[in-house]
DNA sequence: AACGTTCTAGAATATTCGTAA
DNA sequence: ATTACGAATATTCTAGAACGT
């Protein structure tokens, strides 16, 4: 698990959103935590677009705030009030940030890479070392992954298919 | 749907860029037209940095000026000088900025490591102790992975169960 | 390997930013070491470029000093400072200089087979530029692997709902 | 060959805008 | 109206490539 965070290097926009958040912990009436520390909430997205976005981002704009949190997992948890949360957002964790990923392209793309893929072969010639022995031990695994995770990419597509006749059907 | 070019909107960048050597094209000693019009100066990065990039974009780095120019097309036309040139950017005819167009980066499917795989490409010199410290985080990594997708393949067993309910009570 | 690195000649460019950055330890504000000493930080780029720069190199670009800096490895520290470190870069211990390697460039294809003859000794050089390029393709894959994973967490997150709207529903 | 300087491009994150669910 | 997402542009950091020494 640490070495994991290692490997993955935090990106700004939650190191920062997360600073931002302490720093209002006692001033409060900007942007807190919520009361589970579970989450944060923007009490008022004026003051907060104004004054705390400017000092943390490029922008001024809220929207784009919650464009970024969006990219990055959080959810809105409440129609009443600004507050999102993330699994791996919560108070005193910032350890549990290295965890968040940055989400990218849609994975229905999946199958088409799969079957794209070819093999190079120069690698053979070579005398192998323990280490090329596991980087090889390492490529399969990797090539086992792929092919699973393509697996529940076609599983998410029939599940939306049933689902939306669910939802269609009620 | 007439004229794509009249439809393509023009980028903010090159509407940006051209007021910004029109605006000074009295008070000169920052940025201005070159000689012929085909082209523009920089004649002082630093306070054009500081003082001009500000009021039209985001940063203050000439640097990230640069590299839009690039993007956009725009080459360095001297060794001696700050200045670009691009065919489609001339003083006083603004109307020829609509057929510049931004170089558009490979659609991302899945670019990175496929043309990584195709290319041997330089490579870190890194001492053996790294390269195997490298190869055992990896190994951590994959273990993490085929976890998480062992749990999405328990997830999918009690959804099938649940969805096959769902489809034989309908 | 420890023996060939005593052996190997100190970059120019390295022993200079050493030289660089520890002269204007007292002197100015323009460029220091970091607090921990663990890399250093250029303050006024401009002053930098325009006063250090030419005492040092046969140019004043910024831009060019940043890119010898990345080809032995350095990295930006911080997204609002320009810091650089290396690990191998450290205040007080300049002796580590002599580990940090320049990045070689690509071979082209062309001459290969003329290199290949005075490829004996060497041959345990390319295999550890192959392993790095392989780890560094794995990591790439691997955080791929990681964004899908989240995505079908996610997926999984709203599917728990509807499930449980169903569920509820009956 | 190895290193240095310059110019351009790749790749990742950030910001904006529109729109689908 | 609300919420989340796709896609285009923008900004940042690093690397490729060409050329000269």
């Amino acid at each position: 698990m640490t070495s994991l965070s290692k490997l993955r290097s935090l990106a700004p926009f939650l190191s920062k959103t997360y600073d931002l958040v302490e720093e209002s912990r006692d001033s409060n009436d900007v942007v807190s935590w919520n009361e589970e520390g579970s989450g944060f909430v923007v009490w008022s997205p004026e003051e907060f677009s104004r004054f705390v976005l400017p000092r943390y981002f490029k922008h001024c704009n809220f929207s784009s705030f919650i464009r970024q949190l969006n990219t990055y997992g959080f959810k809105k948890a409440s129609p009443d009030r600004w507050e999102f949360r993330h699994e791996k957002f919560q108070k005193g964790k910032r350890c549990l940030l290295s965890d968040i990923t940055r989400r990218r392209c849609k994975p229905s793309v999946f199958p088409s890479f799969l079957r794209a893929r070819e093999k190079k072969s120069s690698a053979a010639e070579i005398n192998e070392n323990e280490m090329l022995e596991q980087n090889k031990m390492l490529q399969k695994e990797n090539e086992e992954l792929r092919s699973q995770i393509a697996y529940y990419g076609e599983l998410e597509t029939s599940l939306q298919k049933l689902l939306s006749q669910y939802v269609c059907s009620r």
